[in-house]
DNA sequence: AGCTGTTTACTGTCCAGACAAGTAAATTAC
DNA sequence: GTAATTTACTTGTCTGGACAGTAAACAGCT
């Protein structure tokens, strides 16, 4: 059943490699969970190298668009808003403390918490990462038309709520054996 | 220009926090961007939960299943087979190495590469990293017809060429300024 | 009051992924 | 046949992300 063992070192390199799937159908799994794995690293690949340029980290521009956007915020504030983890949310704010993009300050309120908000140096950059995020958006949709861009956004939606959905339902105890 | 700085804390976790997207307009950058962004962390999440009960992380489920697949690859074969990078794929097969799932074999006709190829006991897995794969699909694409799957996947694949055709082309040395 | 449970933040420990730099082998050029 | 280049792989360092566990402050309750 693996008679082409020896045929990867037979013939390096010549194969076709044509775009992105070479694979005829078997091991490309779920093809939709194939896509949206390489599209993510795709354009978090993009998007990294777009802000590395300013000093930012993929994630990092998301919390401080929302500070720009909002205010200061409490850690858990931008865990909520983001989706996202509070221990990574912890070491984030921490390097964009070390970067001198945001600060810390108290709660007057709550001695657990502190509120975090952009540094005067900081909005230096929000027109670089609004800029840039529009770059992403229209190099991600070249040659949508509006709508086939709500259409995608449709689709991306979509696709997040049922996880969101399938996330909240227990892992469904059993499958009824 | 933020007058609204004192309310995180006067108003603290009464906002309405609806379901992901509260956030009006400005905030959420290019729709698309932070649609995929979100997605991508998502179905990442839940892979690594389904993926965790058999031993796998995600991304070594990919390989495996190339493996499983084509038969023994260089490294360099995975490499480009799942669009990746060589520093990680030295890693994560080392890992998965050390996990019993594969084994190096140096390679007879070129002494810098191994080949990769799985063991006996990985393909224990092989029926259930399948049956993930499935259920992920099945999960996302929960109330989808074909048509909306083919289209789905048509949307994932075009913005996915269009962000390999942005990043094969050099960063453009100036917009014109 | 005191006790209990929740919330907030942090740390440690994994992992993937990206980049830079380096090594050794293979290939190509001369 | 030797030198330069390319290829395959590795390591170091940085990042986000996830999980588990901890400590402190808070809130509700008897």
């Amino acid at each position: 059943m693996a008679e082409s063992t020896s045929e990867a070192e037979r013939d390096p390199g010549a194969r076709e490699r044509e775009a992105t799937v070479p694979v005829p159908g078997a091991a490309a799994g779920g093809p939709i969970s194939h896509a949206i794995f390489r599209l993510a690293r795709l354009h978090r690949m993009f998007a990294g190298q777009l802000l590395r340029r300013i000093g930012l980290h993929p994630g990092q521009e998301l919390v401080m668009m929302h500070l720009w956007e909002l205010g200061p915020q409490r850690q858990i504030d931008l865990v909520r808003l983001l989706d996202s983890d509070a221990a990574t949310m912890t070491r984030t704010v921490r390097r964009l403390e070390q970067a001198g993009f945001v600060r810390r300050r108290p709660s007057p309120t709550d001695k657990r918490a502190s509120l975090i908000e952009p540094t005067a140096a900081s909005y230096a950059l929000r027109r670089e990462v609004e800029r840039i995020w529009i770059q992403l958006e229209d190099i991600s949709a070249t040659g949508f038309s509006d709508d086939e861009r709500a259409d995608a956004l449709a689709v991306l939606e979509r696709l997040e709520q049922n996880l969101v959905r399938a996330d909240a339902r227990p892992p469904e105890p059993d499958t009824g054996h």
